[in-house]
DNA sequence: GCCGCTTATTGACATTTGTCAATAATTTAC
DNA sequence: GTAAATTATTGACAAATGTCAATAAGCGGC
């Protein structure tokens, strides 16, 4: 267990970039840790997101949640990951997806505000974000791809091979709207072989 | 007409960076020109990609294309933008996408070398970079989203009421690949109003 | 540990979308 | 300008997926 909240940020951040103990400090005093209950909002659709985290441990839900009440996940956010409502955190405007924590976790935050700064202060910190920006990116492009070239069956299939623990983790109801597909539909893929 | 090739990829620099003339001659000489004909393929799937495109004139496709001979847009790239197989590009590995101009195009392009080596030398590339990146990103969500909410019939309006010229200029096979849909469901959503 | 709520499964059916095929309309290449 | 190729449209049908409903199973909160 690490002795303090900011170990596995600490630990992401020498790994990425070239950073000193003095620096890893000042990052570090920019984020709060906070703790929170299975299924906490974080930010209500509507709103503007005023922070990105860094989930330590539990998950994160980015989702959006249409007219008739149905859900679709944008994005999880698991362990070890920076996560935000994106197009809301980056543009600060009010944002169609909500953040829910899905289980107990464990997360630090950052505002827009100090985030900006430390882009603007540290070059090394605009060098981590644009390395996480294109990981983000890649993968969404990937997602696309599954989302125009596969059906269901095969998007199921592709999640099991690149991330089983998220399947193990989760209720299939949330697998299935990240798949895009409704549960009845997950459910039979999963019986009939 | 622009006098040089330059002028486009100078005033999208300006318009996003801080910059002075001599860092625009430095940035400009790593580009080269290419003119291409229609449906010129600048990449073949399985390929390394060794360079990322700024479209003058135009209009990239970045797709592919599965083993029954189905082909998917993943992106489109019009006048004035930045593209690549992005993947590839940036992992330097083989391109799962293909690249074509779909007709007649303009182009400038850098290599993968050069590119990362005006990242380490202009900190204001990496941040030119790095918006580029977010807007990229960003467009990338709501399509995700589109894909995972919206039906064939609301993707086709979305792309109407976003992106109008797109579907004027382009053949509507391509539109009906990059919206996911068959052409022929496409062709139907048009007719029956 | 139990109650109650949420989630998962299954069936029946509706709807959407895809596939194949034939034909018409366009467009390209020469 | 014309022939050939590509693209678009339409019909008939098949396949995939969604919706609604009923029931079963699982799990969280106390």
């Amino acid at each position: 267990m690490p002795s303090t909240p900011y170990q596995q940020l600490k630990q992401y951040l020498v790994n990425n970039i070239s950073v000193d103990d003095e620096q890893l400090a000042a990052f570090c005093k920019k984020f709060r840790h906070k703790t929170t209950k299975r299924n906490e909002v974080l930010l209500q659709a509507g709103d503007v997101c005023p922070y990105i985290y860094f989930v330590n441990s539990g998950c994160l839900r980015i989702y959006m949640l249409d007219v008739n009440g149905k859900e679709s996940t944008r994005f999880l956010v698991t362990e070890g990951r920076f996560g935000t409502a994106f197009p809301s955190f980056n543009l600060q405007e009010p944002s169609l997806a909500a953040i829910q924590s899905i289980e107990p976790s464990d997360v630090l935050y950052i505002s827009h505000y100090d985030f900006n700064q430390l882009l603007d202060t540290f070059p090394g910190w605009e060098h981590l974000y644009r390395i996480g920006l294109e990981k983000d990116y890649i993968a969404s492009i990937k997602r696309i791809e599954s989302l125009i070239t596969m059906d269901a069956r095969q998007r199921y299939q592709l999640l099991m091979e690149t991330n089983p623990a998220l399947i193990q983790k989760l209720p299939s109801k949330i697998i299935a709207d990240y798949l895009g597909v409704s549960q009845e539909t997950l459910s039979r893929l999963k019986s009939k072989k």
